[in-house]
DNA sequence: GTGGTCTAGACCACA
DNA sequence: GTGGTCTAGACCACG
């Protein structure tokens, strides 16, 4: 993963929606350990403090549990609490395009090509990497 | 319009949005006056730096051009570049729901359904406020 | 207020402890805000991490509002809300206490004994205040 | 006896205030064993230092004592001190909860009333158990 | 001035 | 080893 330290989002939540989107794709199954504070503290060179925020707010939602002298497990309902969650931040991207479209004036049409334009280069995106 | 002094999203750039796509959508004219500081200020009871600060923004994007004793005025490209912007804006938005639902696993189709929702939603609270 | 640096519980929760009784008390009103992270810090002696750590506790909980610039303002429902959080910490308590009893085969005429004696030790405590 | 790894409150303090609820219960009596290390963790499924560590805190209360080749023996004194501290838990319990009250400014009726609901939830959850 | 984020480094309790 | 708390001090954006 990687991690962009001049984007306005906070290195936490970029941290914090990584392992949420990682817990959604099956990366980390339920009962299994997420990379330990330490660990990906250097992995990412970023202060263990900041990986240890990231955590905290997952382990609010639920997503992950402490597990004091051990780490940090996915929860049993993890999986789909990660999923709905990524199910909503694409329901909201989309909605917020479709509105600031809306706002701007354009015509239907012209949003809908803009998705396709989106979508066609996104898919090729990964298509690349392959 | 209206502010949300608790978003996080900053307010001076909250008025700057607005403003952007007043100009997209062809509320304000080329060669016409944006509301003064003060004006906009008491309206939305703000602080006037605020709103100063928004319009610094927009003079340095060049879509509006400061007239000595007279106000604001949207530039002849101002529209063109507002225009260009809201475009911007909304690939942008499409570009990251779609990139989240593939890092997420989600298979094509169901982003594509997750596009059709936020369509259809954003659609019909268009019509609703009609 | 006064802060046990010695005390299992985390300095910073102590410090939330704090203001949620005082907004439940009706300190700090709805609107009003409650002491700034540096001037609290200071008068507690401890770092401003750590309040804003209390604070962050607080504005997730919905009892207050950060408004950058300003400071953190009492939210509407926060009264409401501190009192019936005052309230289940009270009855929390009292059920601990009273499934202590119980496990240890205290009998019921026992335990209703120590707490009069508790109630009675608290209320001259009070009493001693004035 | 149940354990539960993600309370807040430690394993090995878990089992400790277990094992001194038994033997103020009466479970065990001055001069029994208290089960040995490796089949407490065992039936816990716990590591054995954490039963270790448990029984070392107890070991220090005087509550129980080492006999050499035999296990853990619950003291004479075992029982009186056992006693007291759990009397002493119940009353702590039920100060901080009265206090807490006061400091919400909640009225002593309020208090008094929250302690009868307590007192029924308590007692009626026992009942419901036989 | 305000709150928000981040780093560096420390100490602790826990398993 | 693990996570949890705290300090010190820095820089930033905001109003």
């Amino acid at each position: 993963m990687s991690i962009d330290p001049g984007s306005p989002v906070p290195i936490y939540r970029q941290i914090a929606d990584y392992i949420r989107r990682a817990v959604a794709a099956g990366v980390y199954r339920p009962g299994e350990m997420v990379p330990s504070l330490r660990a990906l503290a250097l992995e990412l060179t970023v202060n263990p403090n900041t990986i240890q925020r990231a955590y905290e707010e997952l382990e609010r939602e639920g997503l992950i549990r402490a597990r004091k002298g051990l780490g940090m497990a996915v929860t049993e309902q993890g999986v789909k609490s990660a999923r709905s969650k990524s199910a909503e931040a694409v329901y909201n991207a989309f909605d917020y395009g479709i509105r600031a479209g809306q706002a701007a004036n354009m015509p239907p049409s012209t949003i809908l090509e803009t998705f396709e334009q989106a979508w066609d280069g996104a898919r090729t995106a990964v298509r690349s990497k392959v």
